[in-house]
DNA sequence: CATAAAAAAATACGATCGTATAGTCTGTTG
DNA sequence: CAACAGACTATACGATCGTATTTTTTTATG
């Protein structure tokens, strides 16, 4: 009987059970970000990833499980995409650091754009306090929440920022970055205009860097 | 048989077919804000309102009839708490408007720390657009979004804020503000403080004052 | 009191979903 | 070839949920 005939598209790409296990992870990370922990089921899941749904769970236990892996992909892919300035501020050879602060703010702007999950996994827990938010908070929050008050002091040190408490600082900054990308598919109904365009996140950060600059 | 009986608790409050629906009303919105419309069950719902499955379904026709009206319901109690300086910045009556946009911030902080249905329900549907985000933004954050625009601009015009883009720093203080209601369960269990407290808030918003008036 | 409307409750049904289980296919090893 | 393990699939079951329908109870009205 048919020796080839697996899958219709012909697949070029190699598929072997390592390829289907990312395609997996990276399906459920989307749709676990955009629609909610119980807004998703396996079969979407396993659509999106073009596998049958059984597949899912012989990968991945259970849905729970599937949820964890794929938060720790996401964030594997976030620190790998955000790791340059992460507490290396340079200490003193003093080129031109005032534009680092700007830079990082970009740099996390525009891969929060594209990579929205974190964010999005992020608020859907703290809106729901519960098993899945602690364990969130024990395997990245609190490492997360010390490396940025690190950045904070660090670049204060360098007078990049003003001296105001520090957690308070990394909070109006996660803010104003953070809530322009949770509230961008709003703006782009009201406004008409595309929030993630180079433009309209260089302006922001603009406005954000003048309030800081001339504040001490 | 029986002439009374009907609960337990020896209702004293009125409990009449009004108080009943707002009941189921009240619930609603919680639940809603906090599980989303998927992890929302209209049994739960019915449980927490203390009414049977099938009032819910008597007095709202549908799910999505009931998250309509709950989310009516709980952008009423948001007008209704804040409306007192929206857009009625003295014009010159110059006693002391300075602490105006502070007193503003504030009450924004301390209502939506205890009721903050509004800002769960608004970022629920803004991380997985589709017609519910869309019926949000015609029936509520059109007028949000102006209406904001409009105060930053006054109070720019009486000196209280710097000059940049409106909506910009519209989105900043929004994003300071909001973003530290969102993140406060998680805050809470980082750093074993308690976000809503009022040390806490005033902390936070001296911080923010501190930026805005030294720059211009 | 009779009667009709409104309010509330009980029941049932179809669909979806997570998971458990058994089966199939393929490649490898001894 | 035989045996086995890993990858994958098919199927089924129990539970939950939204909704439709029917029935009972309460309230209002003449």
């Amino acid at each position: 009987m048919r020796t080839v005939d697996r899958n219709a598209p012909a697949t070029t790409t190699e598929d072997d059970a390592l390829s289907r296990r990312s395609r997996i992870l990276a399906a459920a990370a989307d749709i676990f970000a955009q629609q909610g922990f119980d807004g998703t089921s396996l079969g979407t899941v396993a659509n999106a990833a073009n596998v049958k749904k059984s597949l899912v769970q012989y990968h991945f236990k259970s849905k729970e499980n599937l949820w964890q892996e794929s938060i720790h992909w996401v964030w594997k892919q976030r620190d790998h995409a955000l790791p340059k300035y992460l507490l290396k501020l340079p200490s003193a050879d003093s080129n031109d650091n005032s534009q680092m602060v700007r830079d990082l703010c970009r740099q996390i702007l525009t891969f929060t754009f594209d990579q929205p999950q974190w964010v999005k996994l992020m608020f859907q827990e703290a809106s729901k306090p519960g098993p899945r938010l602690d364990w969130m908070v024990d395997t990245f929050f609190k490492k997360d929440f010390s490396d940025g008050k690190a950045m904070i002091e660090v670049a204060q040190q360098q007078g990049l920022l003003p001296h105001v408490n520090a957690m308070d600082l990394l909070h109006i900054l996660s803010g104003a970055l953070i809530y322009l990308v949770n509230v961008a598919p709003i703006s782009e109904r009201v406004l008409g205009e595309k929030p993630n365009s180079t433009q309209y996140i260089d302006r922001h950060i603009n406005t954000l860097m003048h309030l800081l600059q001339n504040a001490r």
